[in-house]
DNA sequence: AGAATTTGGCAAGACGTCATGCCAGAATTG
DNA sequence: CAATTCTGGCATGACGTCTTGCCAAATTCT
């Protein structure tokens, strides 16, 4: 009952965890090439090598799955931005540039991890609320990253103006990704981080000089 | 064997066109509120009144109803789009404000489109592909659209910027719609589509002069 | 070595959906 | 009015998935 003896040399907590990270992994391997609609159980356990009964240790559900599956590419990908923030020169283009560059690196050395952000999230109904959240994450994550470069005092004449460009570069930026990684857009990948760049500073200037004026 | 007779009044052709179009718009409902996954055929047939046996007299599976209902809405927003443009006066910011005025207005106005448009298609993978083709023609017609206020010699100069520039302009349109669409975006309708010509206008001018530069 | 625990494989009933078929009532044609 | 055709309701067998439970093999602790 109070049971928990180790196993392999390996502890039952870090048993559990080691499972529950083997099904996430699957699940990201699953959605990201086949789609959140053939998630299954016993798919899931199977690609992950394990026992079926071993799913409903850590999830009670295919959804929370899915959730879990989001909030680990969402995890790395900020991360991954921060720190190109933080190590970037203190300069509006550089900053961006770094940001862009990690987002967009991160993505598409697996294109599994675009779809998971940029496709699923839109399509099952568990993960819409999140989707929504993230999105309002980052459009704040922008904003706030402009007010360091334009001053604080910009946020207030931004207002509305600044979420709207926010969000407006946010789908942009998805959109070119995902037509990039389509093999539609005719372009280097570094090709694409400059063009990305070049766009997000042309809409921040014009957010800050049109709200300012 | 040959038959047809009509009932009603309505000949039999007639009366299978019905029936699909009921069937179409049941989907469009069912699919702009709780998603593709939820697309059943006894609940489609049920929401349209129509026996389950009809349903195979249009389709021949649930994704078939899925294509249908997307390529409804679409025929639809071109047209709109397309009228709106050629309504407008000769002007590069007024073309663009009609046609963004004429999208923006036909999805807000029953957001179940703006889902089964902007949300289900990246998640069904029956329009995976369909939904590649929209972005594809849509950022051929902006770029069309383009060189016509531009001049026909911009094409050449601007290439790949353009596709890139097209497909950017078409995913802040579409993240910032479903923002406001959600409610989170603190501004008017006419304050929206304002703010979307400002930009698609900015980012039009940009890729025209950094790619003939 | 022996007892206890962990693990994997498998089976079973329940549930929802699919695709088709049958039947009786309603409407139309001759 | 009789025969034909259309329509709606219902039922069926098949299929895939879910969730739980049992059993034998592997591994660990005493």
């Amino acid at each position: 009952m109070a049971a928990g003896r180790a196993y392999a040399g390996v502890p039952a907590a870090q048993r559990r965890a080691l499972r529950r990270a083997a099904l996430v992994a699957a699940g990201l391997d699953i959605v990201g090439t086949q789609g959140s609609a053939r998630l299954t159980v016993a798919g899931l356990c199977a690609r992950a090598g394990l026992n079926e009964r071993y799913f409903y240790e850590s999830f009670a559900s295919t959804d929370e799955v899915l959730g879990a599956v989001l909030d680990d590419v969402l995890a790395e990908l900020t991360s991954a931005i921060v720190t190109a923030v933080a190590a970037a020169p203190q300069d509006t283009r550089a900053k961006a540039r770094a940001a862009i560059a990690a987002a967009i690196e991160l993505l598409t050395d697996d294109d599994r991890k675009t779809r998971v952000v940029f496709a699923e999230p839109l399509a099952a109904p568990a993960l819409m609320a999140r989707r929504a959240e993230v999105a309002r994450a980052f459009v704040a994550l922008i904003v706030g990253q402009a007010q360091e470069f334009y001053g604080p005092a910009t946020a207030l004449r931004v207002g509305s103006w600044g979420d709207f460009g926010a969000a407006y570069v946010l789908g942009g930026l998805a959109e070119t990704m995902t037509a990039w990684v389509r093999g539609d857009l005719a372009i280097s990948r570094d090709e694409l981080i400059d063009r990305a760049t070049d766009l997000f500073v042309v809409v921040g200037e014009h957010v800050v000089g049109t709200a300012s004026s």
